[in-house]
DNA sequence: CTACTTTTTCCACTCTCAGGACAAAGGCGG
DNA sequence: CCGCCTTTGTCCTGAGAGTGGAAAAAGTAG
């Protein structure tokens, strides 16, 4: 099939594609009651749109009481890739034009080997939904890397667990290979993009979403748009200090959050309790595996181990720690806890709960809901999609 | 002289009255090299706001090869008043519409004595200004208050230290009794708008200004526009954990930042060390006035006293500590520092220097200036007539 | 089948706005 | 002082966007 390359020609058809990628198939009727516009300029548009191929016309809407309706919808042919490169594994998926998730495969993968292993690895898993038969081709992808990014270039800036990507070119690579628009952006960011477009955050327009995996990072929405700071490095808040004269971190500094609490410093500890013999359970999983990871605390956790439990509470105190003060700082709408080792569940949300709503101002804490993600792994390749989405979705 | 009522009456014309405010006095020619407008069109615009008299036609312009231009220019007629509610003094100043400061006075005042007495004393004082000729009547009014505010009704929210102003309808209150539109913000918030306006942070989309007065909060630019969070408590650093289980700070938690580093702070642990005969500068200070206070430290400091440096450097500490979390969290492209406490100078900003560029990530404070504000206490009341001005040139 | 809704198309009319033509005003070299 | 140039300001026309009424089309309810 001929890959959809038409955009939007104003701020109107921009506006109806987004009305029916976030709702759906929608009538013309009920397109016009969301817009402001008359109902000769809005069947121009939708004309317009349709001559483009961007939606196509489907069918007859049910009926309001009078003449039935003619539905619109985006074109089901459209498909987005999303990707979502982590520190060890990456996470592929197609979407339709709605961004809902039609294939996804997950795969273990060192970010360290460096961009053209990484490439190789999304390209391959790319092929391989394309061959089940969910897409063509793709219309635009969106993707995700841990560490900063210079968003309008796409291009990774002095990533520190990703060394090799300094200044390399993923979104002009990546275009090329494709042959398709592609937008690039820190991954904590479009975890953040995944929740409010299809998560908990969906009704709130500033809020901060943290994600807590072999790192920790914190995507920053402001009046509804991620907010990446001046060299695109905001939300890096691994390396505020939680722990003054704490243990040294890779950064150079001592008592970073991320030296105290994150997938990498949690499974060294579990390790380290284990060798103690401080916990029988982490103990036999240490004998079992060789290694220990964050799942395996949260198993021994889940099974009442009280060193798993501790582990998981003192991580949790120190980020909530540090989640108090950009709350006092930042007064979000919505605190939203992502990430791998969001496994560890309520133990670790509770003792983040409890710092915040202690170490904070009433007025800041008064309404704020500090929620885990809804979307779990996905919130990443949702949230490329989206970013991708909304850049094909905007006037030229 | 009657007062100006009209309003810009689409996006071009607030685009030219803001242009007019900024740029000063500019030819036709000028004005639309500026903005992206025909000929005739532009003409319109100007025509109309001719006829409303929020700009006048100011003789001509020199030549720029040809036939010579008009000059336009907002009404020199036009008169904002700027109010600056301190925790311990008020300031309240008369601008024009090109927010030029005409007059200005200040004087000392308790907040806490509650927002009817303070009303009082701002209406004395403007009455005051208005006296000396400066300004017949006012044509519009900012005024910042120390605590949070509901932006949108102009209603300060929960204040820790104005108790009595909370839910008082300050807006409303204050657009009664000078029978003008009235915009009511953090009294931080203003700083910044004030040092975005006319001080270091002209050219800056992303930055913080942190205030250091009595108590310490800061000020949160994003893309040029400031952020005030949910509840309109964004900003509020001084609560935030800087010294674990330290002293105890009058909202309840162990630690804060303005604990352990405020004019409150500073006086308390000058006068503590005056009396333990740790400085003779200070002690000789203390016998001479009775009280002590930032002033006298910074007096102390400058003449080369031990223990008054160290107070500061320890505070610039704490504060730096603080801001270098803040900084890795906002990425921002300047950090502007300002307040009553900046008295103290450079000895607290290298401190606080010291602590960002130590604490922080390389990317995030490679380029990033921290700098003391330019305008001093006039910040606060430029910020004021800047609040006011951009609500009244903005479409009706 | 009739009366009433809702949706869609068609059309005339208004308004905005860009850009060309031209007049007005000034600079500059001779 | 005089032509010739540039710049600025004004006027006018035509293109395009957009509105809202009228009527046709397609249903529903009784």
């Amino acid at each position: 099939m001929r890959r959809m390359t038409a955009r939007p020609a104003n701020a109107h058809q921009a506006r109806l594609l987004r009305l029916l990628r976030d709702g759906g198939p929608n009538s013309r009727a009920q397109l016009g009651d969301q817009v402001d516009l008359s109902r000769s300029k809005l069947a121009v548009e939708v004309d317009r749109l349709l001559e483009t191929e961007l939606v196509v016309a489907d069918g007859l809407a049910a009926s309001r009481g009078g003449r039935r309706s003619h539905n619109i919808r985006l074109n089901p042919h459209l498909r987005f890739l999303g990707v979502d490169i982590g520190a060890t594994s990456v996470d592929v998926a197609v979407t339709n034009a709605e961004l809902e998730i039609l294939g996804h495969i997950n795969q273990p993968m060192d970010v360290r080997e460096g961009p053209v292993a990484v490439f190789e690895q999304v390209l391959a898993m790319a092929a391989k939904l394309r061959a089940t038969g969910l897409a063509e081709g793709f219309d635009g992808a969106g993707i995700g890397v841990p560490g900063p990014v210079r968003f309008p270039e796409g291009i990774p800036v002095a990533p520190p667990i990703m060394p090799g990507w300094d200044g390399f070119p993923v979104r002009e690579a990546l275009s090329q290979e494709l042959g398709c628009p592609v937008m690039v952006d820190n991954d904590v960011n479009l975890m953040a993009l995944g929740e409010q477009h299809a998560g908990v955050a969906r009704t709130v327009a500033d809020f901060l979403c943290v994600k807590i995996g072999t790192g920790i990072g914190c995507g920053i929405v402001v009046g509804g748009e991620v907010y990446r700071g001046t060299t695109g490095s905001a939300g890096d808040i691994g390396h505020i200090q939680a722990v003054p004269d704490g243990r040294p971190c890779a950064c150079g500094n001592r008592g970073c959050l991320e030296a105290h609490f994150s997938g990498a410093a949690l499974a060294r500890d579990a390790t380290e309790a284990a060798e103690q013999r401080l916990s029988p359970e982490l103990a036999t999983r240490l004998e079992a595996n060789g290694t220990l990871s964050a799942v395996d605390v949260a198993a021994a956790a889940a099974a009442g181990d009280a060193t798993a439990l501790d582990l998981i509470r003192e991580g949790g105190n120190r980020t909530g720690q540090v989640i108090a003060g950009l709350v006092s700082f930042f007064n979000p709408g919505l605190v939203v806890i992502g990430g791998g080792v969001t496994g560890l569940g309520h133990t670790l949300l509770a003792a983040i709960r409890t710092q915040v709503y202690r170490g904070s101002l009433p007025l800041a804490t008064g309404n704020l809901p500090i929620v885990l993600g809804e979307l779990g792994p996905t919130a990443g390749v949702i949230g490329a999609a989206r970013l991708i989405s909304d850049h094909l979705f905007s006037p030229a």
